[in-house]
DNA sequence: CTCTAATCGAGACGGTACGTCGCGTCTTACG
DNA sequence: CGTAAGACGCGACGTACCGTCTCGATTAGAG
């Protein structure tokens, strides 16, 4: 039995942060990470430059909430690829959720922040490294996943930024092409 | 019979470029490139702070002075690769080239730097993209040379970094896994 | 009734700049204006360097805010020996105010500061050249006004510095004798 | 008997010397002083940067040696004006010599190192405080000199910097009337 | 007329100070 | 009394200028 969602957040607190994150995502799709300002930030949010610090205790630490929890979604969808029988569903499924949530995709992997999401979603992927039990023997332990997830980043941005107007079952082809390689004994 | 490097540069000059160029290198093993300070760059070495700026326009400019070569000399070793024939043989040479630099490579790809060596990676690939004519048919245009430069590069990060005691030719190997899903239309 | 003062400025930053002044008056004592550093002026205050330019653009803008209050209110005394009238009045109460704040002046004057302070008092009494009337006739227009000062910064300056024990009214007869020279026509 | 000029400069440095000394004195017509640098005189001067170092110590050096010969030479002729008897002949010879070198001296005293002229200037007067006998009663000890220089140099600078057509002999004048306050016990 | 030494051109370098920008903390003033 | 506005400490950056140095190339002037 549970009391509240952790600790139930202020409204004003909630909207801060929304205005932040959203703030912040606009701006990935202008210019690199780390070109962005706070100032610009909390210009854009339209909130007093200390507001900031009040809800992140840095511009990483922002990013990290934003990007955290589409990754999470998105491996939610992702992770049962990797168990060869629906590997083909869950892929098409994930590309389909990338396609809906475009924008906030190509602001986190074309934009400038991408090497940090990079890193984020291996981290997230190696963590959950026990959800998929078979790991690949011609490989050592724990390539597969970086690999594994780098290409599958590597396909989703060229997607976004290269050729947007591909179906996402064609990209899920793509993917899933890679995905047997590393099935494969 | 050649005729001379574009200007040869006066001789001081050349040594305060390789100085900082190793001070670079040795730095990047420790720490992250944002966090590594033009200070701390001149300190290791031994120039003054503003004799930086008389040689590089930049941080960023020093390590793609750094970078840059090297990523050409693995480049003439590992374009073969893409053209099917000799592709296992330019891969293991690869492989080689990359053991023997051990250190430096360690630092380019496991170090703070990595993002952007491989930017400079991919951009350096695909301008060289007519160096291989089969283009992969079932990839988009120029998916191709972003992949697989991905692949190779997240491969030898993943070696020097965790596995360092692994053969070349087994690295060589595993590669030529991932090339072979490519050239297979 | 007077409302506010133009926007009443923060106490800390009217401290700040107080510090400031105080630390350049002090180091006025010592050393030549342009032999002083900012570093100097700041660590004296003990503010951040970067604090100095949040509070003035430049050492002059801080030289000249520390001078032309002082200037303003000397000239408010010694400008009505212009008027023959009270000639001798003015003249003395200029040099009992400088006695009384000897300490300031003497920076000013004799500290490495003398030629800018000297040009800012030219300036101000030029401005005011309205205030008095009596232009003397021999010599050509605006002559008049900046012999008269200059003749007086000299004497106030080598009382200041090389006869301190001279009484204030021993000066301002010197004073009266130079400026006499001018009224007369 | 002399053997050789102080050591009879090669024809080289004499050139560049002078060089430097006429670029100086165009470039305080055109700003202050300190805000002239190095780089800029060599340029003027047609001459290498490290040239500069090889003939002077310093931008003061530089100055000295244009200012202190010019100054030499007025003083030969203003000297005398301190005993009574040829004041005005004195006086007007030195307008005389003045006029005849109007944009040397304009550069000298209206121009950016007016400050450093007029001291170097008193400096002078008051070395040769022995060249005449009567020292006015009413004047502390060496008050004299320096304010006597003072107002010499405020009308010549005024003179030429704001009333250009002028005569000598008014301005001779003018300066006739300061002097006898002084002289008048 | 040559030979030698001083001077010059060119420019890298060490170093000091300046002024700017951005982060994160902390205080003030205001609603 | 809590929140905005923003001053402040701090550290890094990049610039400008000074004065030193090295290395050739040039030239003056003595023999």
């Amino acid at each position: 039995m549970q009391l509240n969602p952790p600790i139930a957040l202020d409204r004003r607190v909630r909207k801060s942060r929304q205005a932040l994150c959203t703030a912040l995502l606009y701006l990935l799709l202008e210019k690199p990470f780390e070109q962005i300002t706070l100032q610009e930030i909390t210009d854009r949010a339209d909130l007093a430059y200390t507001t900031f610090f009040r809800n992140y205790s840095d511009k990483d630490a922002l990013l990290k909430d934003l990007a955290q929890t589409q990754i999470e979604r998105l491996l939610d969808l992702a992770l049962p690829l990797f168990s060869a029988k629906d590997s083909s569903t869950s892929t098409l499924s994930m590309c389909n959720y990338v396609q809906e949530h475009r924008q906030i995709w190509t602001a986190l992997l074309t934009g400038g922040a991408a090497a940090n999401v990079r890193e984020m979603f291996v981290r997230q992927v190696e963590s959950r490294a026990d959800q998929w039990p078979a790991q690949p023997t011609w490989l050592p332990a724990s390539f597969g996943s970086v690999i594994l997830s780098n290409i599958t980043l590597d396909v989703l941005a060229l997607w976004l930024n290269k050729a947007p107007a591909t179906a996402p079952n064609e990209i899920a082809a793509m993917l899933a092409k890679f995905f047997k390689v590393i099935d494969d004994s």
